[in-house]
DNA sequence: CGGTTTTGACCGGCGC
DNA sequence: GCGCCGGTCAAAACCG
């Protein structure tokens, strides 16, 4: 989402620390006042992000509008320095949010180019969960996408940390109303 | 041929 | 310590 070449700061909010991940809309998320709660289709925010950022407004079948979706949010509060011995540093809770989308698809295109590199059977679910990790060379980015076996009809997807680049998908359809905006400007 | 997916192995955390 | 469970690795397969 947000292709922000953001500084460390992770917007995201703290939570108690309650492990059952919280539910609240999008809506709360960007706002700052979230307080925990599932929320109700309707209390959706009017922007659509999906199709914002995949380029592709309106065609192809891979329209997973987020109807009826739920945040969830885990807090993610910490460095990641350290990498422990001799590889892998994965001692890092970074910010991390999910959200469900009711959708045919099993992975949704946000407009970041993903590489999955794993898939579980997960305990309590008859469906695999995936996990990708973001393309981009400097980019840690993961996501991991789980449908779920109550509602076969729903996606989760559970993003982790911020993407450091921006998302040329985006950028691509930003461009062309960029400059036509700044054309516009000079009258 | 380069990038992506597949899939079993591997590893670390946690509960007992 | 042991085994379960979830996350990651990495080699091979796959695909344009």
């Amino acid at each position: 989402m947000e292709g922000q070449e953001a500084p460390p700061p992770p917007p995201l909010p703290q939570f108690p620390s309650q492990n059952p991940p919280y539910l609240f809309s999008p809506s709360l998320l960007l706002s700052s006042s979230l307080h925990p709660s599932i929320i109700e289709p309707q209390s959706l925010p009017d922007i659509d992000w999906v199709g914002l950022l995949s380029g592709q407004s309106g065609l192809g079948e891979n329209r997973s509008i987020m109807d009826s979706a739920s945040m969830v949010a885990e807090n993610g509060a910490e460095e990641e320095k350290d990498k422990k011995k001799g590889g892998r540093m994965k001692k890092t809770t970074r910010p991390r949010f999910a959200f469900q989308t009711r959708s045919a698809d099993d992975v949704l295109d946000d407009g970041y180019r993903w590489r999955k590199y794993g898939q579980k059977a997960v305990k309590n679910s008859k469906y695999p969960r995936s996990y990708y990790r973001c393309t981009h060379h400097t980019c840690n980015v993961k996501k991991q996408v789980q449908r779920l076996s109550k509602d076969t009809s729903i996606v989760v997807t559970t993003y982790e940390g911020i993407h450091n680049h921006p998302c040329e998908k985006m950028m691509e359809t930003l461009t062309p109303l960029l400059k036509q905006m700044q054309f516009l400007a000079r009258f």
